[in-house]
RNA sequence: GGGCGUUUAGCUCAGUUGGUUAGAGCGCUUCGUUUACAUCGAAGAAGUCGGGGGUUCGAAUCCCUCAACGCCCACCA
């Protein structure tokens, strides 16, 4: 059906703003109903006005938006549209707290180059389009910005619904512009099935989940020390925390004059509300203390009862070797708490400092005080007794909220937990173990259940990271967020779905963004309803990330799926690292460093773009990006525009989808250059069939830019001139182009297929197949061949600019010896002859000569030699090749090396030896005569 | 305190399982307007692969060690 029409109107639209024109949506269709009266005979008047006018530079931005559209209307994007088996990705949601940055620009370059060629693989190719809103930092993020409105405190003075709707209104425009940005990358996902964190469907898998987790004893409700922002009046887990280095003073003292043991704090004011003093059970400096109770008055509501406890956390070459301990405002000391209670020896929990950052009543005479200030005046306190025995600045971690910027206090509070070391019931396991499973044996054993991740260091810091982990708090007492799915009516509670009938309230609390984004894989593809996509797509079967969430976000999504479904959330994960400015820095907002990936494509192209965030970088390491790379990359792609555009103007009739069987090699060039794009293609699907994108755009390039350009398109040159060679060279030009394009596209999508469509009229390169020439062999006899042919001309270049020989003037040439003597008129076109004879023996006279390969080519000069400059060009030459033979000599006698390498690499040495002793010898004989 | 990464040409970086004389881009030097491309072409200079030791016939690549830089984790109170 529609597919030939919309082609037909793509034509149209792409080549008509290649004449500068832009298409509104609008326009587009009236053009497509035009277009559909008209048909054919529109369409190829646009198509041969293009070709002859196909501009000398690539204008990017005449065309992209024009290309993208084409693509999304054509129903590609769709995987319902294709056949094959699926394959899936799922877009990592970006946040919408801004608009998208080069880390976007990399990622989306990753994924679409993947699911790009992976569609043109034949799978059924599905990228799944997304973002996230992101609770904690969208609220922050509109917070801030109301501050810097004037509204002082943006949560009192608007109120929840007010504040929520702000937020809203932020999001959407956001979500616009990202979804907007996602598309000037090219990035060809499928956006029937857009989905958002916060939508309704992931807001019904969200309450499921924690239903699920609930009815099996996961989620809970717990009185326990969590991670509390005064700043943002929130808790947070415990990978929101950034732990920074600062000085700090570190108080030694006792709690009285009566209390043998003297502690060490560098937070005294918390010290109002210890109930134990810990020591490590081994230490005899306080066995006799242990078990006994002191009763101190530091001028906090109650007298502290302080019961000497033992502790294996406790170091006892720290300090004085003893700890005081304070259950509610230190996450360590609440562990203690909690073991002695499972002891039956339970201490007491007082929290003295309130969610507001100041001291609670129980802090007594310090009650109201900002912490701040309660520390000096126990300070104080503490001199004037005479307790204070020592008074230092050490350096310190402490944790910091990663939004709101402020120090986290430890505070006891009620909120909503996931036990991670519980067994599941019926499951005989845990969370924790699962998570382990789904990356070392695979899920209950099954190695297709097995996530391996790439670069493989990272499994060990996933692996360790799980052990260590500790259940995780869910709720957050900021609004912007799915609401905690339990409401309440007295005593009643209920969890899931609102219950019918009057008086339930909902739990005020919202729930960690990450609990949503961790359902993403499946959340997307219609769970809870037992979907047909999520038994089609999941799992997944490649996700990319970057290192910096790898504990965030890969660690839940393995926790959630491998929960709700008992499935891992992706087969591969693929890790790469973050893109830093020039001099290595990261790009942040304070630095002002930042790049915007949309006018670096407004500038140049996404296609450079995308080029240039991937090339020359490693998995898993950070790069630089600078915007000569994205430079660079230009010229390439308007290398790549340039060739197509002298194939397509001087080819008469370029036909495509030839078979390879069916053009005819008649030179040694046409030989080699079809051999060279086998190899390639062989080398370049193995790349990114294991996401190596940088190696293959770097064996892309070289092919395109040397092997393609440089030497055969000059070498065609001359054969396009014989009337012998003309049509097939003019075939294997196209050839080769054609899939060029195709090989190029995945990571350069937009200039393919604008080539592209000048060559072909009735397809999208997009879906085009990938054309693999594997079961084609290599002419390897053609590359030896070529090799020394660019060698010959290589050295006659040399000489040429040795002895600067004007490019224009026409040389005589002699060879003797070598095995080109049949490729006479491509030595003569590319090395810019008049005169080349072959002879048996070096020629009487004034030449320049070079020895190359087996042979020896002579230069006449005729007046221009410079007598002493050649032969100091001869005897440089002489030496470094001298000093070549002796290594492979050396080499070569010996026995242990020749009996133990293998035959292979002792083969190539022997024969490299030969060939260098026949150049020496050729350099005496010369020098002599 | 643990762990990880990086160190290769002036700069930014590739280098797949150890195997010929270690590569690319940018920059630099010289020359060049023949209609695909000056966003170009030709030629060239430039590296004791961080230091030291070891394994091996053979090491940029594997092992040990040291150093510098960077990152992550941590219950130094």
């Amino acid at each position: 059906m529609g597919k030939g029409l919309k082609l037909q109107v793509f034509r149209v639209c792409v080549n008509g703003c290649g004449k500068g024109k832009t298409y509104s949506w609008a326009d587009w269709c009236c053009l497509a109903i035009f277009i559909a009266k008209e048909g054919f005979f529109a369409y190829t008047t646009f198509q041969s006005m293009a070709k002859q006018d196909i501009p000398k530079a690539y204008e990017a931005k005449n065309h992209e938006t024009a290309i993208y559209d084409a693509w999304a209307t054509s129903g590609f994007f769709n995987p319902d549209n294709l056949s094959g088996e699926p394959f899936s990705i799922m877009m990592p949601p970006p946040n919408v707290t801004g608009v998208l940055h080069l880390g976007h620009a990399l990622e989306n370059t990753i994924m679409d180059s993947m699911i790009r060629y992976q569609r043109m693989r034949g799978r059924k190719a599905l990228l799944l389009p997304g973002t996230d809103h992101a609770a904690l930092p969208t609220q922050a993020k509109v917070e801030k910005m109301l501050m810097e409105e004037g509204i002082v405190h943006p949560r009192k003075e608007l109120g929840r619904d007010q504040l929520v709707e702000k937020i809203r209104v932020f999001a959407e425009q956001s979500r616009a512009t990202i979804l907007s940005q996602i598309k000037k990358l090219g990035t060809s996902c499928d956006w029937s099935r857009l989905a958002y964190t916060f939508d309704e469907p992931r807001n019904r898998a969200v309450n499921e989940l924690f239903r699920q987790m609930y009815e099996d004893g996961l989620v809970y409700r717990g009185y326990r020390v969590v991670n509390w922002s005064v700043k943002g009046q929130s808790t947070s887990s415990d990978d929101e925390i950034e732990h920074i280095e600062r000085t700090a003073k570190l108080y030694t003292f006792r709690y009285s004059k009566d209390v043998p043991i003297t502690i060490a704090s560098t937070r005294p004011e918390t010290k109002l509300g210890d109930t134990a003093i810990a020591v490590h059970p081994g230490d005899a400096r306080y066995a006799s203390y242990i078990g006994q109770t002191f009763v101190v008055d530091v001028g906090a509501l109650q007298p502290l009862r302080l019961k000497v406890i033992v502790d294996e956390h406790v170091d006892p070459t720290f300090g004085t070797g003893a700890l005081g301990v304070t259950p509610a405002h230190s996450q360590i000391d609440f562990s203690m708490y909690e073991t002695q209670k499972a002891k039956g020896d339970p201490i007491d929990l007082i929290p003295v400092i309130g969610p507001d950052g100041n001291m609670t009543s129980q802090a007594g005479a310090y009650a109201g005080l900002p912490v701040e200030e309660a520390r000096e005046k126990f300070v104080a306190w503490l001199k004037q007794e005479g307790l204070l025995e020592k008074e230092e600045e050490i350096t310190q971690s402490v944790g910091v909220s990663d939004r709101y910027g402020d120090v986290i206090e430890a505070i006891p509070m009620t909120q909503w937990w996931l036990n991670v070391q519980k067994e599941i019931p019926g499951r005989g396991k845990s969370l924790r173990d699962l998570m382990r499973e789904a990356l070392t044996t695979g899920l209950e054993g099954d190695e297709k259940q097995k996530i391996s991740v790439s670069p493989e260091r990272f499994t060990k810091l996933y692996l360790d990271r799980v052990e260590h982990l500790r259940d995780w708090c869910l709720s957050r007492q900021i609004w912007w967020g799915h609401r905690i799915p339990v409401w309440y009516k007295g005593e009643e509670m209920v969890v899931g779905t609102q219950p019918s009938g009057e008086g339930w309230t909902q739990d005020e609390d919202t729930l960690d963004t990450w609990f949503s984004s961790g359902s993403w894989t499946f959340s997307t593809l219609g769970w809870p309803e037992k979907a047909d996509d999520l038994k089609t797509y999941h799992p997944t079967s490649w996700m990319q990330m970057g290192y910096e969430i790898l504990y965030l976000w890969l660690m839940r999504m393995v926790l959630m799926s491998t929960y709700a479904l008992e499935e891992i959330p992706f087969k591969d994960v693929y890790i790469h690292g973050m893109l830093r400015d020039k001099d290595g820095r990261k790009f942040s907002k304070s630095l002002g460093n930042g790049i915007d990936p949309i006018d670096i494509i407004e500038k140049y192209s996404a296609d450079a773009l995308r080029f240039a965030v991937v090339s020359g970088v490693s998995p898993g390491n950070d790069s630089r990006f600078y915007e000569e790379k994205v430079e660079a990359a230009q010229r390439l792609v308007n290398k790549l525009w340039n060739i197509s555009r002298y194939i397509l103007t001087s080819v008469e009739e370029p036909v495509h989808g030839r078979a390879f069987k069916e053009l005819k090699p008649q030179t040694l060039a046409d030989r080699w250059i079809l051999s060279r794009l086998v190899r390639l293609e062989e080398e370049v699907s193995s790349h990114m069939l294991v996401a190596e994108f940088s190696q293959a755009s770097e064996k892309l390039r070289e092919f395109t830019w040397s092997d393609f350009a440089d030497w055969y398109l000059e070498a065609s040159k001359a054969q396009r001139a014989e009337e012998s060679t003309k049509t097939s060279t003019d075939d294997i030009l196209v050839y080769v182009l054609e899939h060029l394009l195709t090989y190029w596209h995945p990571i350069m999508p937009f200039v393919t297929e604008q080539i592209w469509s000048y060559l072909c009229d009735d397809e999208l390169l997009l879906a085009h197949t990938w054309p693999s020439l594997r079961m084609i062999d290599l002419d390897l006899k053609a590359e030896e061949e070529m090799g020394w042919l660019q060698e010959t001309i290589g050295g006659i270049r040399t000489i040429r600019s040795q002895y600067a020989v004007a490019p224009k003037q026409k040389i005589r040439v002699v060879i003797v010896g070598g095995k080109v003597k049949e490729h006479a008129s491509v030595i003569e076109g590319l090395a810019s002859i008049s005169e080349l004879s072959f002879e048996e023996t070096a020629p009487v006279g004034e030449y320049a000569s070079a020895v190359v390969g087996e042979g020896q080519v002579f230069v006449s000069l005729e007046g221009l030699v410079d007598k002493e400059a050649e032969a100091a060009n001869a005897k440089h030459e002489q030496q470094q090749t001298q000093i070549y033979i002796k290594s492979l000599e050396v080499k070569l006698a010996n026995t242990e090396f020749t009996s133990k390498a293998p035959e292979q690499v002792v083969a190539t040495m022997r024969q490299n030896l030969e060939e260098a002793r026949k150049k020496l010898e050729l350099y005496v004989h010369h020098s002599e005569s």
